[in-house]
DNA sequence: ACTCATTGTAATAACATGATTTACAATGAG
DNA sequence: CTCATTGTAAATCATGTTATTACAATGAGT
């Protein structure tokens, strides 16, 4: 059981973005090559981050830019910006209202929960696109 | 996106375990009737959970024991039980290797995902059966 | 030894979700 | 006006989870 892509690829977007601006105009079928994903799931991508206010998107023209200073781009706002605001795990939503375990599970259960996507959350905030995009150039530097 | 239901429905079954062991024979129709839930997925999760020495099972004659003090028993053990030991995330496995950011993405933000899914057990692994089955009873208790 | 409720397990179906793909109207710089 | 590109919808495919049915194996109780 694991997370979706989206995430992973929101985070590889952003750091094409900020390493081929300038350079190569950034249209979704280029972000797509690198991802290795189809398009649409790109611009579809590119849509959330752009409601989430962390890149602006050239309609018509084409390509993306970032908003923000890489510095300033959590891992926290990129998770948010495309996974929905829910709860980590599952909990049943019809347990047995007359066993004294069911009926408790969810509150019980949630609130301790709860608390570890919170700390994840966090962990997510401390990390930056420009920490990524730096250990990206370092594996570069140390691929040859 | 969330993760499944079985770690909660693991928790479920241990708490009726540790909770009416002697005052009913907790049989796997018996627990799927506090979760409200097939039979045959108890089945499947107690002997995830035997594999995992938490709890043994009565074979023939039916019914499930603790093995360990819930005191002892952590949320970790109870979700490496039941869920696959992978990463957090899904990180695209065919990334574009002529791009500098696809050929790095998943040894680099695999790596800081690895840490945030470390803390994520961590803070499991803090949290006992003991601690759920407490917050239950207060649960009960304030009910009335 | 027999009974019978129960476990263990396989097989299948039903369902939900994620990812892919095709298609096309809307966009906007040149 | 043109044309590459975005934004979006719809259909399809793939995968994973949950539900359900079925039945052989188990083992305490009689």
């Amino acid at each position: 059981m694991q997370f979706s892509f989206r995430m992973p690829v929101a985070v590889q977007i952003l750091l094409c973005i900020a390493k081929f601006d300038g350079v190569f105009k950034t249209t979704s079928t280029f972000l797509a090559s690198s991802v290795n994903i189809n398009p649409v799931i790109i611009r579809k991508t590119l849509g959330q981050l752009k409601a989430a206010g962390l890149v602006e998107v050239a309609a018509g023209v084409g390509g993306a830019k970032l908003v923000k200073d890489p510095r300033e781009i959590t891992l926290q706002e990129i998770f948010n910006a495309v996974e929905e605001d829910e709860d980590l795990f599952h909990i049943q939503e019809n347990p047995n209202p007359k066993c004294p375990v069911g009926r408790n599970i969810q509150q019980v259960l949630g609130n301790k929960l709860s608390v570890v996507k919170n700390h994840m959350l966090d962990d997510f905030a401390k990390i930056t696109l420009a920490d990524l995009l730096n250990d990206i150039n370092t594996a570069e530097e140390s691929r040859q």
